[in-house]
RNA sequence: GCAUCCGUAGCUCAAUUGGAUAGAGCUUCUGACUUCGGAUCAGAAGGUUGCAGGUUCAAAUCCUGCCGGGUGCACCA
């Protein structure tokens, strides 16, 4: 047990003493400002208060019951009633002697361990992953690590994103217009672009289909794009074109000058990649050929694109034998993207079991909902309404009791017959309860969900009442990248940044800064070194800031080894190993003396290596991986400090050498596997 | 309009959820043995925590009202 905890139960003993009926488990020690001591407690005061007492007089009381000599100095009483405790020297150096023989790394296991069910990534099938996914990717990966080196039992589970109405459109393009050569060359980018021209289609009414396709056909550039449109589409009926443009930002849409319309259906040719901004010009041949032969598909069919597309959905949601195949293969090369990505981060699932796995309870959860008078028919669909209903305040284990609930309802069928996302996410709750009976289940998902998760949660508790009080249900959100205008992070060209892109420009830009830095190390190295480092500053960077703001992405900012970044931390630890390195070891293996520290820069280490535990608690216990971040980096600073300040190989005599190697091999330790724990490697040189 | 999150140093962010004099980093200025790795360290400057009230021993944090922003509002996930 650390000193903390000890120095914790002690006085959580001395109040039961003195007041038999209090509720002890509110009373925290916790670190604090040097210059007060090395822990504190405040919750004197906040007893007295509910005792009625007077806070100095009170502590007074506690303090002649409290049994810490063993561990600290005589405890003092300060300010209104603040209880100050100072660490014994001898007790620190014991902590670290103990953390030498591996007792521990200065954390404990839980006591209790719980089962909890991670989910996060959830990338969707057909679409590149985007910086976005950066961030579910990485707190949740760092939340599955922090839980499972404290002890619990966790269950990680990619709910990939491989059912639902995107799959007619892409269905439907796949059959009309997919180029096998893109395919294989980018299947990612092909099957998006395929979706983007369904959903560009769908937009244009079926009449104005055939009038497009002419008008494009004659359309060699830019400039006989904006001659043609002046001289001939202007005289066109012009609300086919309003529609197809979408100008629905333009509040007075009557009023809106032609030119203004013109950008913005150029600006709707550039998002199907057949207008290229830069060059003004149309681009590539290839995709203005198949777009054209689409058009024609459109305005040649009898039946709207729209329902063409949900014929196919619900042919593949029947098991159509043509449309399962290829939805197999777009998932197939979807799951290729994914390992691709995940493996350069380093993240592991326990399970991958996409929404389409859902499929076969769909239909049961409503006609549950229905006959128990859950849910109710409301427009053609099949919704679960509050109807003024509240969820219980009193139950602990909603997570977000203080909340009214006002928004409804919550949709579990359309009015076409087709499952929505809230019925897969019933059906999941309802399976993973089954099969792993967990204490939790944690969503890592952005914040604009947060209604979502509310409805859903509600709903369940509404569906299965029993259930829900064994399970906590959390949503853990967070908010947006943006750039540095402070708008949604896109590149120059307004495209949205491509997580694969990213991470290899993060990893060539730390490869610049090995090169110029240690030219000397050998290629394959500094690439391996690139690698650990640009990854490393990526994923730190996203876990840094407080997970519920939106943060400015910063090349710069979070490659630079000044300030709280991953490279400081990586070259702190760097730094260690070159010490042993020197010494001609690897590590300590037997402290041969008795640990002594006694320069204030070593004691300030040493104190802050003990923090190490109570942070991951919190981190862990609020979802919080910043906690983290902010402990590592102080503890970086804190070693730089002993550094420049305590000669380790060239120490005065052999005693005070054993020991200040031993704080550095303590501090190496705990940097590794504190960034080991967000998912960050770390490098021996760089 | 309803809901929801936010507003902290010139900039980017913290503040262990109600604790003592609100902290870091960047930027600017000053300094550090030809260095156990200078990708470092030390120092200085920078604040009425959007505004106004309230709650109490104690408020950036909780309550109320304004001001300014982000996001979401039935059948896309």
């Amino acid at each position: 047990m650390l000193p903390l905890n000890k120095i914790e139960l002690a006085l959580q003993t001395a109040v039961r003493e003195i007041l038999p009926d209090a509720d002890v488990s509110t009373i925290l020690v916790r670190p604090c400002d040097p210059k007060f001591g090395d822990y504190q407690s405040n919750a004197l005061m906040s007893l007295a208060k509910i005792y009625k007492r007077n806070p100095r007089q009170l502590a007074e009381e506690v303090l002649v019951k409290l049994n810490v000599e063993h561990v600290c100095e005589k405890p003092e009483i300060a300010g209104a009633g603040f209880l100050n405790f100072r660490l014994k020297k001898a007790v620190l150096a014991q902590t670290l002697e103990s953390a030498m023989r591996d007792e521990h790394l200065f954390f404990t296991k839980t006591a209790k361990p719980k089962t909890i069910i991670i989910d996060f990534s959830s990338p969707n099938v057909a679409k590149p992953m985007h910086v976005g996914h950066i961030r579910s990717t990485g707190i949740g990966d760092a939340l599955q690590r922090m839980l499972r080196l404290l002890g619990h039992k966790v269950v990680s589970d990619n709910h990939i994103g491989d059912w639902g109405t995107q799959f007619g459109k892409l269905l439907l393009g796949w059959k009309q217009i997919l180029d096998r050569e893109a395919l294989n060359r980018d299947a990612i980018a092909e099957l998006e672009w395929l979706y983007k021209v369904v959903n560009f289609c769908s937009d244009i009414p079926r009449h104005e289909a055939a009038e497009l396709h002419n008008f494009l056909k004659a359309v060699k550039s830019i400039k006989t794009l904006e001659a043609k449109w002046w001289n001939e589409v202007r005289r066109l009926p012009i609300d086919g074109f309003e529609t197809l443009c979408k100008v629905g930002q333009t509040p007075d849409s009557s009023s809106t000058p032609r030119d203004k319309i013109f950008k913005t259906f150029l600006n709707q040719l550039w998002k199907i990649g057949l207008v290229d901004k830069k060059s003004k010009i149309l681009v590539p041949k290839n995709k203005a050929e198949r777009l054209l032969k689409f058009l024609i598909f459109c305005s040649s069919s009898k039946i709207d694109l729209i329902d063409l597309a949900r014929e196919e959905l619900v042919n593949l949601q029947n098991g159509g034998a043509e449309n399962i195949s290829i939805w197999r293969e777009m998932i197939h090369l979807s799951q290729i993207q994914f390992d691709t990505i995940y493996d350069q981060l380093g993240v592991k699932f326990n399970f991958a079991l996409g929404e389409s796995f859902y499929n076969p309870w769909l239909g049961e959860v409503v006609v549950e909902l229905l006959t128990r008078g859950i849910a109710r028919e409301s427009e053609g669909a099949v919704g679960v309404f509050s109807d003024g209903s509240l969820p219980p305040k009193d139950d602990p284990f909603l997570v977000s009791r203080d909340d009214e609930w006002v928004s409804d309802p919550a949709l579990v069928r359309k009015s076409d017959g087709g499952f929505n996302y809230m019925t897969t996410d019933l059906a999941t709750i309802d399976f993973r309860l089954k099969v792993w009976s967990p204490d939790e289940i944690v969503y890592v998902v952005d914040d604009r969900q947060s209604g979502h998760f509310k409805k859903l949660f509600f709903t369940f508790a509404r569906w299965k009442p029993n259930s829900f009080k064994k399970t906590k249900l959390v949503h853990v959100g967070f908010g947006k990248i943006m750039g540095d205008d402070g708008k949604p992070f896109k590149t120059r060209s307004g495209d949205t940044v491509k997580l694969g892109e990213l991470l290899n420009e993060s990893v060539d830009r730390a490869f610049k800064n090995v090169s110029e830095k240690n030219p000397e190390i050998p290629q394959f190295q500094r690439k391996e070194i690139a690698r650990i480092v640009g990854i490393g500053a990526v994923k730190y960077a996203d876990l840094l800031p407080n997970r519920q703001s939106d943060y400015i992405f910063n090349w710069d900012k979070m490659l630079a080894s000044q300030g709280n970044t991953a490279p400081y931390l990586q070259y702190a630890y760097a730094r260690i190993r070159s010490i042993f390195r020197k010494a001609g070891k690897n590590r300590i293996q037997n402290l041969e003396s008795k640990i002594q520290v006694e320069a204030p820069e070593e004691i300030a280490l040493a104190k802050y290596l003990l923090n190490f535990g109570l942070t991951l608690e919190a981190a862990a216990e609020e979802f919080r991986p910043n906690y983290l971040c902010n402990y590592l980096f102080e503890l970086a600073v804190h070693f730089s400090r002993f550094f420049e300040n305590c000669p380790v190989l060239k120490a005065e005599d052999e005693a005070t050498r054993q020991s200040r190697l031993a704080l550095c091999d303590l501090t190496a330790r705990v940097l590794k596997q504190g960034l080991a724990t967000l998912g960050i490697e770390t490098v021996e040189q760089m």
